[in-house]
DNA sequence: AGGCAGGTTCTTA
DNA sequence: TAAGAACCTGCC
């Protein structure tokens, strides 16, 4: 079926963001997006009435989308997934050029950026493995995860289906050849005290979820292998808490550079985080390019 | 061929 | 409280 979609989003630029790590693009364009036990394929087949046509300006603000799932699994799981009752361009139009030119800059380049709201397990996971490792190296990580201990589950994809993300229990079942296979390195005994952790109640993930932004973050902090950093990037990503802003190498060269006298927070509150997204991933796109 | 990677922990003053 | 080394592994 064929949904429009009028506020920002790139599927690229997602995907760009290091946000998630199991997005794939098809060679025909299209993006395979797994979440817990589905898999979604869709693609961008067209613009919004009324907008201009133009290539990347375009892409950047919706469009229309073909996907391969029913009106209601869309409403029910994916509206929900890729954030879409928010108002990205509401939250961009509170950045004032003259103010924050950079951040402007920034949010317009990167326009149709999102803050997915991914499976909060897999997002502990996922960025516990992050550290100290870039980006190939954690995907391949995780897909190796994924392949080691997650449901193998049947869809009209690719390959016939693809593997879920495994549970905790999942995980504390593998044994440690199996899990030593996944090639996590020193952040295996990490994940296994996270698996752990969450399978025993030590951590209530769904407590977690209501707990206030202090009492999530501090939980988050008393698991081995999450740092200031994980930690907020799982507040952001895991608990969309908005208004985390993880600090990485990146976006600590962004600060030295462009913000010497700091970033103004107060300014931007609640959403500093979706700042930070735009902020990362322009330095990033800038610096690269 | 090696440095370095979206950090965290552990050790030392 | 604050630096600095060590950590697994595999990209680039």
């Amino acid at each position: 079926m064929r949904i429009a979609i009028e506020d920002d989003f790139d599927l690229a630029k997602i995907a760009e963001s290091g946000q998630c790590f199991r997005w794939t693009r098809c060679a025909d364009g299209s993006w395979l997006i797994p979440y817990r036990r589905s898999r979604l394929r869709i693609a961008r087949v067209g613009c919004n009435e009324g907008d201009a046509c133009d290539g990347d300006a375009g892409e950047q603000a919706g469009g229309v989308f073909e996907v391969d799932c029913a009106g209601v699994e869309f409403s029910e799981v994916w509206r929900g997934y890729f954030d879409l009752d928010e108002d990205y361009r509401a939250v961009r139009s509170r950045i004032d050029p003259a103010d924050d030119p950079f951040l402007f800059e920034a949010a317009e380049a990167q326009r149709g950026i999102r803050i997915l709201r991914q499976d909060l397990w897999e997002v502990i996971v996922s960025f516990i493995i992050s550290q100290n490792r870039n980006i190939p190296a954690i995907k391949r990580s995780v897909e190796l995860l994924c392949e080691a201990a997650g449901e193998r589950v049947a869809d009209h994809g690719p390959d016939g289906g693809f593997y879920a993300f495994p549970s905790p229990e999942a995980v504390c079942a593998l044994d440690g050849e199996s899990l030593a296979r996944c090639r996590l390195g020193y952040r295996e005994g990490y994940v296994r005290a996270a698996a752990e952790s969450v399978a025993s109640g030590a951590v209530d993930l769904e407590a977690l979820r209501s707990a206030s932004d202090d009492e999530a973050f501090e939980t988050l902090l008393g698991m081995r292998g999450i740092g200031i950093k994980v930690a907020s990037c799982i507040a952001l990503f895991g608990l969309h808490r908005v208004n985390a802003f993880p600090i990485d190498t990146w976006i600590k060269k962004v600060l030295a550079r462009e913000y010497p006298d700091g970033f103004p927070f107060e300014r931007y509150e609640p959403y500093n985080g979706i700042c930070q997204q735009y902020l990362f991933a322009h330095y990033r796109t800038t610096m690269s390019d």
